[in-house]
DNA sequence: TTTTATTGACTGACCAGTCGGTCAATAAAA
DNA sequence: TTTTATTGACCGACTGGTCAGTCAATAAAA
């Protein structure tokens, strides 16, 4: 009576480890479900057992890399609490993510050259919006509520900053991609030093 | 009326700017060579006659994005002098590149993707390598010439600056294409008034 | 045996690149 | 001027191959 039963949930991270190497490896186009089947040691039929199209399987490919970016961030930031110090941590988070999936980057990159080019793919676009969007103010409340405490100077454009802040984070990625030699993390902070103290509060009257 | 002898230069170019609008909408993997040919006019097989592949004929609109950046700073660069004022020309002409072109700006994204993937395209991870290089060299060059002067402090690690320099470039490219109705220009300038007084000398003593 | 999981051969659509042939414009001959 | 020959730009039907997604058959657990 009791029929043949598997752990669903189990095999779909596994068939999205494979997914995630193979994407990374090859791009989405460049991808074929065939090759995605036998990284995964499956049939090819069996991938539409767990996700309804190749679209489906990459769209859980980026989610994945988005929510473990998230998680480490936030576990992160948990104990922060100086302004300054949040915004090192989260320099510091991306920079590691950055470097520990450096073989799994290529994912959000074709991610945004699919998001960029056609009106289909409309998913694709909405995520990234709501990603960076929330990205964007979670710096921002970071800066202002320095601002608040007189850690950081009232004079500056807080939009601007975040939104540059998010920029050089996402270059950042491209550029270790690009260049594997390069150590980003290192730069990322002498870059916050001169930032920072860019955003302080002048130490005399003027 | 149709001389028999046409002036392939210049009958390239119009080809390139029909794929260049196609490359952008659809992608690379996304376009076929017929759209390509309907958008330009002409046959398919004809643009045989003028690129060897379809990944020549995109090699060549990304050349031309290149080429036209680069031509469009070296213009702006020859009446800087201070160092300064060099970075936020820069800085501008490139706002400017992604504000006017932003429709074209899909194609970088497109080559970032395609040498992220896979061990071909050599030509393309090769080509963008060369770019970053020389662009991070430039931007090094401003920074060094600054701390010589005195307009720059000299105890800040310039090839950091400059790296995330250029990230942060990459990165509003990014920013703007995903919502075009962020002001990228003033934002940039807002982000250079705080890194550049993060530069500047202490106008105190210790 | 019953129910679910799995499979891979198959199909239909798509497309890069090719190639035999057309045509318009010139050049040469009459 | 008129007729014929030559040229090279241009074309699109065709080929060979790829691949996402389907489904009838099979395997395995209970």
């Amino acid at each position: 009576m009791c029929p043949k039963i598997v752990d669903k949930k189990l095999k779909r991270q596994q068939l999205v480890k494979a997914a995630v190497g193979v994407f990374s490896e090859r791009g989405f186009k460049g991808t074929s479900m065939e090759e995605v089947s036998l990284r995964a040691g499956i049939g090819k039929g069996t991938i539409y057992e767990y996700f309804g199209s190749k679209e489906d399987l990459f769209y859980a490919c980026f989610d994945w890399f988005m929510k473990m970016t998230i998680d480490q961030a936030a576990e992160a930031l948990k104990e922060c609490t100086g302004s300054e110090e949040k915004l090192r941590t989260a320099a510091r988070v991306w920079t590691e993510v950055v470097v520990r999936y450096i073989d799994f980057c290529p994912i959000p990159l074709e991610v945004w050259a699919m998001a960029s080019t056609g009106s289909d793919n409309e998913r694709f676009s909405t995520s990234l919006k709501e990603m960076y969007a929330s990205f964007r103010t979670s710096i921002e409340e970071m800066l202002r509520e320095g601002q608040a405490s007189g850690e950081f100077r009232r004079d500056m454009d807080v939009t601007a900053i975040a939104i540059m802040l998010v920029s050089a984070f996402d270059g950042v990625l491209l550029q270790s991609l690009f260049d594997r030699s390069i150590h980003i993390s290192s730069y990322m902070n002498s870059f916050l030093d001169v930032l920072v103290r860019g955003m302080k509060p002048d130490l005399r009257k003027g």
